[in-house]
RNA sequence: GCGCCCGUAGCUCAGUUGGAUAGAGCAUCUGCCUUCUAAGCAGAUGGUCGCGCGUUCGAGUCGCGCCGGGCGCGCCA
């Protein structure tokens, strides 16, 4: 095993890579950078043939490069390829269609990447060359509304690709930036001063609020003497009074409770919590700002910044002040921008809302780029599309109202907890219970992750709670199945007894195993993939193409039955497979569960 | 009116800088439980990738035009 590790240490004694495609790539990024010198290499990628016939790894990057340069495609391949110094594990490289490069590697690689694995130096991805500062911007409730359908694609999205990226080693910072300022809230003091019922208020306070903001808003409507006093408790905010400023911290205070409760079910951690009210002194700054630079003039009373330049945002200017003089979202993005920028440095900021903001931040990402040229900052807003009943209408309940999120994870858990109680009667309640919480949150999570973020999905429970199918408990049906492998196999064994025997490459017998095996493999590159694009349903579809290689395996590969050292190999293979199984359904946000 | 997004099998959806023969699940049909959880597996049926033109060795993917749908468009966020 030491004779196919050596060259590849040789190589590379600085970063070691175990992943045969990894060092393919770097391998090839060097010889292109020998035939092209002025070519970004960067830009060849090797990745796993689609078809195994074709070989086991290929890279379609020198076509593109050949084009560029007017050069014949197969001429420049068979170039580069004379360049590759190739390790002894690379048993066959092939020039082949317009000029795609085959390779094909042998089993004691593959070997050595999961002996390697087994003894936890690996779980078959490598943390990125480069780490970045990445804030992610998610979720965002606002005070004084109940949580509801529409913040969990914000909040599991954001939450999912937080864990991817600093899984891959970037230091990751998540700040929920609520709505707890606003104009909202005259409204709501003024509704809440003349509710005398302060004893529901207690007992549920977001469902009172929530009372109280729709009933105010309607006499507001309809009474333009009311109207007028809600602006007036705005002003009286807005100066500092206490009453006012008390009420207001009281409604945040009973929101954050609530919203508390909801992370704490979905198990969703932010590093800060910084609402839009934490700006509000940096405005006034921010407006004088942009004004002293030019980016921002007066028009119609109000300050905004034009985008003549921009065919897209010419017929829309940005408002960085309205004409009362009162700041707006735009100013405090720019403001929370700002703050961002001075207290943690980041190399990326990403937002995650859905995609009826794009103009708005368009507009944010342009104001702050003629502010701020000199920053070197990416700025990328991952938008979603929206969550649609089963009549393709909006996501509503039968009267009509928004569905509220503690509703939609209590209805999760009830429905799974039917299932589990159906299809496995002989666990105790409690088991039952605990199995149904993770199966119904994890449902609700994989089926939000699952369809591409950019299209509307349409919601439904039969769905996400079916166990066949690219669902969460089909994937946490393998989980459990290969468990219990190890439960029967007795508990003292993992792949820390099975480490200790090496596999060698005669063990990968079945065709079922091998491709298991090479599927392990591909892990790391899904989910740079993931982070690269800020797209968790990759990773939903690997794990849903890794649980069926292990079905077929399980079908076809008796474990605890087969003789030695067959077993052990076996039992590697699962406990690998549930490894990542597990790290990739934590990344979902998706717990597991030792039986179901 | 302008802008953004979408249109892939009967239904719900995937499809990783353009890459080799377009994939799943559901539904329909056919097999497999004295064998580690059958909540599973194997197989069959099913597609002019909305329409047309173009770029390219190669287009579901890129460009232009059209048809159909969703969303957004100064003082809400």
């Amino acid at each position: 095993m030491t004779l196919f590790w050596e060259p590849v240490r040789r190589c590379f004694q600085n970063n070691p890579s175990v992943l045969p495609y990894r060092v393919l790539e770097k391998l090839l990024r060097q010889a292109v950078q020998d035939c092209l010198p002025e070519a970004n290499s960067a830009n060849v990628l090797v990745k796993p043939c689609a078809d195994p016939k074709h070989g086991d790894y290929q890279t379609a990057s020198l076509m593109p490069l050949a084009k560029e340069r007017r050069l014949n495609p197969r001429q420049l391949a068979s170039d580069v390829v004379a360049r590759l110094r190739l390790p002894s594990w690379v048993l066959q490289v092939e020039i082949a269609g317009a000029g795609f490069v085959n390779f094909r590697i042998s089993a004691a690689i593959l070997m050595e990447c999961l002996n390697a694995a087994a003894r936890g130096e690996h779980l078959f991805f490598e943390p990125v060359e480069r780490p970045l500062t990445i804030v992610i911007d998610f979720s965002s409730p606002n005070v004084a509304k109940p949580m509801h359908v529409g913040h969990i694609r914000s909040t599991i999205l954001g939450d999912g690709l937080a864990r991817t990226c600093r899984l891959l080693g970037h230091r990751v910072i998540t700040d929920n930036h609520i709505g707890d300022w606003g104009t909202q809230f005259g409204k709501l003091l003024l509704g809440w001063k003349q509710s005398s019922d302060r004893t529901s208020l207690q007992r549920d306070a977001l469902e009172q609020m929530e009372r109280i903001y729709r009933g105010i808003n309607a006499a507001c409507e309809a009474d333009p003497a009311m109207l007028e006093k809600a602006r007036h408790e705005l002003v009286k905010l807005q100066a500092g009074d206490s009453e006012n400023l008390k009420l207001w911290r009281e409604m945040i205070e009973r929101s954050q409770a609530q919203f508390a409760d909801i992370y704490r079910r979905l198990g969703v951690h932010f590093d800060y919590t910084l609402g839009e009210s934490f700006y509000n002194p940096r405005l006034k700054l921010v407006v004088q700002e942009l004004q002293n630079r030019g980016v921002a003039r007066e028009s119609e009373g109000a300050m905004a910044v034009f985008f003549d330049d921009i065919p897209e945002l010419k017929a829309h200017p940005a408002l960085i002040q309205k004409n009362d003089g009162a700041a707006n979202y735009m100013t405090t993005d720019l403001a929370t921008l700002q703050y961002r920028v001075e207290n943690w440095k980041p190399d990326e900021i990403v937002y995650v809302t859905d995609g009826r903001q794009q103009l708005h931040f368009k507009q944010l990402f342009t104001v702050f780029r003629r502010w701020r040229p000199d920053l070197q900052l990416k700025l990328a807003h991952v938008w979603f599309g929206a969550i649609l009943g089963e009549d393709g209408k909006p996501f509503k309940t039968r009267s009509g109202d928004t569905i509220k999120l503690t509703d939609l994870l209590d209805e999760a858990e009830e429905r799974a907890f039917r299932v589990v109680s159906e299809k496995n009667p002989g666990l105790d309640e409690q088991q039952r219970y605990e199995i149904a919480r993770i199966v119904g949150i994890g449902a609700i999570k994989y089926a939000d992750l699952l369809p591409n973020r950019q299209s509307d999905y349409t919601f439904s429970w039969d769905k996400m709670l079916a166990l066949n199918g690219n669902t969460a408990p089909y994937l946490l049906y393998a989980y459990a199945r290969i468990r219990s492998i190890f439960r029967k196999h007795g508990a003292a064994t993992d792949s820390s007894t099975a480490s200790n025997t090496p596999m060698t490459p005669a063990d990968l017998s079945a065709e079922e195993e091998v491709i298991l095996v090479k599927h392990l493999l591909s892990f790391g590159l899904v989910l740079e993939a993931v982070a690269e694009e800020y797209r968790p349903n990759y990773l939903c579809n690997y794990l849903y193409e890794l649980a069926g290689y292990f079905a077929r395996f399980y079908e076809n590969c008796p474990v605890l039955k087969a003789d030695e050292p067959q077993k052990q190999t076996r039992l590697l293979i699962c406990d690998l497979t549930s490894k990542v199984l597990k790290q990739g359904l934590n990344l979902l946000g998706i717990e597991t569960a030792e039986q179901m």
